[in-house]
DNA sequence: AATATCACG
DNA sequence: ACGTACGTGATATTT
């Protein structure tokens, strides 16, 4: 439990106001009053010194006038002035915390206090210690095992602790029933009425007598006697307005803070602000405050080398010079923009070679001569600090260069740091390139992922590049033959969906026009609505399909047009001159930690019907060449089994059973045997639903039953794998913990949305809690697998290629005579990329055409 | 630039 | 009371 974090959160408007009314108005030589930002500071700095928090935040009323509960404003406006001398030291302190890296942490309309019990709240769901610092009484309320609240005594740098039995001492009453206390005895300083002539030792009698506020006022008629029993008769109204008024709400929308985003920083960047102000004490507490604990934690940042002047390199002899000057263990940062290359390299020196933009331009190098005179640095032993290393080989690869030199990729490390963001800091030039990739690979170690990038990621760089490079052959000819085919059928379908729908043409691609015809026209009946009107949907048009021939006419309509622009037209105008397609796989977008492909997409080439799986006829082996598919079976389920070390659900892999039919017949309860086709195929929906991170509504929908079924079916499941069960929950309490989920590779996936206010990006944070590690894992284990066969390719001297990845499944291209040798190598690998505590098993087919490896 | 739809794992 | 399966990319239409 030592080992828990905390989180400190200041209530900046209590402590601004104790901290002015503490201390003499002190102004600094240029006149300005600083001693509430002063006296704010010190208590800060003291809290932070004593509680030593990962993470920190201050909250601030907005100005203007806020309340709690609109209906209720009116009981808040006749607090005092503020005095005018505190007033502007609100901007000070604002300027003061962001200079020194603080998140603050406001809400229109809501109060600090409210900020606090929100903030507590989060914090309590995700397992961290909230400390709460403020002056103000009300938030007793929030006193928890969890949350423990820092009261400001009179003077400005001594707090008490409050832990649920210290409030029951001082109050009389638990955290919980303050508000009750309120109610009954009312607050003067925030104007909250209570009950008339009912005192402190009245209300905490009565709450410990009945319990609640709501319990005194049921009770008050028949218990209670004389003045006291006409004074809460009288006062019941008032006393539920009051408690109202004193609770405060813990769930202000504060979507877009997370727990991340609070952790505490070096406040040293401050100190310059600081100085303005003329605050040297505080200036000094904090360098002392930082210098210790530097040492304690020994964190030391990465070192930093500092940049002399940029040397401009117009001609080629210069940039040799330039390249010669560095020393063996220096590394250089290469980034270039559309004018220039930049380089920096960690000796401190940096230079810029101009880039012809024009043929006029003389003292300028044009961008292939450039880079041949950067050829010993692309092919020599010293590191490269690369930003998006695969993007700079395709364009060297334009003028016959390839990197040889070892190489860090910053937009790989960014992605590996938080891969859910999908854009990432371009750096403006080369010293930050350098200076950034220094930085982040230290946060990357610090993450336990130095093995992912080093071992995984960057490897991977070149092995997905080789693979765009040799591309896949497709056969035009088939494609275009195809693509007539398809051409015919989209004209005669339209021609005869115009007739049936007893329309002019119309534009059958237009949901809108669709709707308008099926819907109004032919007057079929709607069902699923989208923001624009009804939906077309495929799943929506099946519904219909025996209430009109129009129908699967227009089902039939689109399957073709999509297969004819998305495939046959799509991936015709992307040959290259040898008839071979390159697509880009993209390592840095997907926040599982799969790869993605593009321009064109070839992992979504259609194989589920009949007519789509014909598309793949035109992908195929060169001359004397054939291809190798090799899948990975079930990898998911294998590894949800390993990951979650469910007997009953390892033993099936082991025993090589049909993990459907034993799934069916573990929740149906009878023999694998005796499972029916309906009953393995319910089980595999189900077995994809937990893999998604279940829920009976989604389980409902997919297998059209009712959400008593599928709730049914999901605790039969989680009765009979009940170490899944256990793993879900981790899955999802880890990730509120850590505020992130990891791959069995140490890969993460931030997760602020299990901490969102929101129910429903709660719940997503939940499901992809549960899917991150499974569906990462299995990404992480494909790129070891496709690491290993690239390399062994290559040291193999096999003219083999790999060709094709689509997430679970490798393609390779193989000379005839390879074959055998190259089958069992890609098996192999594949399978013993990871040992886990059930096999992996890898089902291999070959055929001339992608469509024939089936 | 956003929306709807549909292709894949 | 409210909206849900996880992860992607391409196309056509509409704003």
């Amino acid at each position: 439990m030592s080992e828990e974090k905390r989180f400190v959160i200041l209530d900046g408007n209590s402590l601004m106001h104790r901290a002015f009314h503490a201390l003499p108005a002190l102004s600094n030589e240029k006149g300005v009053f600083t001693n509430a930002v002063f006296g704010f500071l010190s208590m800060f700095l003291k809290v932070v010194q004593d509680y030593e928090p990962e993470y920190l935040a201050v909250a601030f009323d907005l100005k203007g006038p806020t309340f709690r509960h609109k209906d209720f404003s009116a009981y808040k406006g006749t607090r005092k002035p503020t005095a005018p001398e505190l007033i502007p030291q609100f901007e000070l302190i604002d300027n003061c915390l962001n200079a020194m890296h603080v998140k603050r942490l406001t809400c229109t309309s809501y109060e600090a206090d409210d900020i606090l019990g929100t903030m507590a709240r989060r914090c309590e769901e995700a397992g961290i210690s909230a400390f709460l610092v403020t002056g103000d009484r009300d938030s007793m309320q929030l006193v928890s095992e969890k949350t423990c609240v820092l009261y400001t005594k009179r003077g400005v740098t001594d707090v008490i602790a409050y832990t649920p039995a210290k409030v029951e001492e001082d109050f009389g009453v638990p955290p919980l029933r303050i508000p009750d206390l309120k109610g009954l005895m009312g607050d003067s300083s925030d104007n909250i009425p209570g009950i008339p002539g009912i005192g402190e030792k009245t209300a905490v009698k009565l709450l410990q007598a009945y319990g609640s506020l709501e319990s005194v006022l049921e009770h008050a008629d028949e218990d209670l006697k004389g003045k006291q029993r006409e004074k809460v008769l009288a006062g019941k109204e008032s006393a539920v307005m009051s408690k109202r008024l004193a609770t405060i709400t813990r769930q202000v929308p504060l979507d877009e803070v997370s727990v991340e985003e609070c952790r505490r920083q070096s406040f040293s960047d401050g100190i310059p602000y600081l100085e303005t102000l003329g605050l040297k004490s505080i200036i000094s507490r904090i360098e002392k405050m930082e210098s210790q604990s530097d040492e304690t934690e020994l964190v030391e940042p990465p070192k930093m080398p500092s940049f002399s002047e940029e040397q401009i390199l117009g001609t080629v002899s210069a940039v040799k010079a330039f390249l010669d000057s560095a020393s063996n263990d220096d590394r250089t940062a290469l980034y270039s923009i559309q004018s220039a290359l930049l380089l920096a390299r960690t000796d401190g020196t940096r230079a810029r070679i101009p880039l012809m933009t024009s043929l006029l331009s003389t003292d300028e190098l044009a961008l292939d001569t450039a880079y041949e005179a950067l050829k010993p640095l692309f092919l020599g032993n010293s590191t490269l600090i690369l930003y998006g290393a695969k993007r700079l080989m395709t364009e060297l690869a334009d003028y016959e260069i390839s990197i040889s030199a070892p190489f860090e990729d910053d937009l790989i490390l960014q992605y590996l740091l938080a891969p859910q963001m999908g854009k990432y800091n371009q750096p403006e030039d080369a010293v930050q390139l350098l200076t950034r990739t220094i930085s982040d690979l230290d946060q990357c170690s610090k993450n336990g992922m130095e093995k992912l990038y080093r071992e995984i990621e960057l490897p991977l760089t070149r092995t997905l590049f080789d693979m765009e490079r040799e591309g896949f052959l497709v056969d035009t000819d088939t494609l275009r033959t195809l693509g007539d085919r398809f051409n015919s059928q989209i004209e005669s379908l339209r021609k005869e969906i115009y007739d049936l729908a007893g329309t002019s043409e119309f534009n059958i691609n237009s949901t809108q026009q669709l709707g308008t015809v099926l819907f109004t026209k032919l007057g079929l009946p709607a069902s699923k609505k989208t923001k624009s009107g009804y939906s077309t949907s495929a799943e929506v048009l099946q519904e219909l399909s025996d209430k009109h021939p129009i129908v699967n006419k227009i089902l039939l309509y689109r399957q073709i047009s999509k297969l004819k622009s998305t495939y046959i037209d799509g991936l015709m105008a992307l040959t290259d001159a040898h008839g071979r397609i390159h697509t880009w796989f993209d390592q840095t977008t997907a926040s599982t930690g799969r790869i993605s492909s593009s321009e064109p997409n070839l992992q979504n080439i259609p194989v589920r019907t009949e007519m789509g799986r014909e598309i793949r006829r035109a992908f195929v082996a060169r001359d004397g060449c054939i291809l190798i598919d090799a899948d990975y079976s079930q990898i998911e389920l294998r590894l949800l089994a390993h990951l979650s070390g469910d007997q009953a659900m390892i033993d099936a892999f082991n025993q090589g059973q049909d993990i459907h039919a034993r799934t069916a017949a573990e929740v149906y309860g009878t023999t694998i045997d005796a499972v029916t086709p309906d009953m393995r195929s319910s089980a595999k929906a189900v077995n994809f639903g937990i893999v998604y991170g279940i829920s009976e509504f989604g389980l409902a929908d997919n297998l059209h039953i009712s959400r008593d079924e599928a709730k049914k079916f999901i605790n039969r499941y989680l009765e009979r794998y009940p170490a899944v069960h256990r793993y879900m929950k981790t899955c999802v309490t880890q990730g509120k913990a850590n505020g992130y989920s990891v791959t069995l590779f140490g890969r993460r996936r931030p997760l602020p949305e299990l901490l969102s206010p929101n129910y429903n990006m709660r719940q997503f944070g939940e499901r992809a809690a549960m899917n991150t590690p499974v569906q990462g894992t299995a990404a992480d284990i494909i790129k070891i697998a496709m690491n290993m066969v690239h390399d062994r390719l290559l040291s193999e001297k096999l003219k083999a290629r790999l060709i094709l990845q689509v997430h679970d499944e490798l393609i390779i291209e193989t000379p005839l005579d390879e074959q055998e040798k190259v089958t069992e190598l890609l098996k192999n690998c594949m399978e013993h990329a990871v040992e886990l505590t059930v096999p992996l098993i890898v089902e291999i087919h070959s055929g001339h055409s992608w469509y024939e490896t089936k």
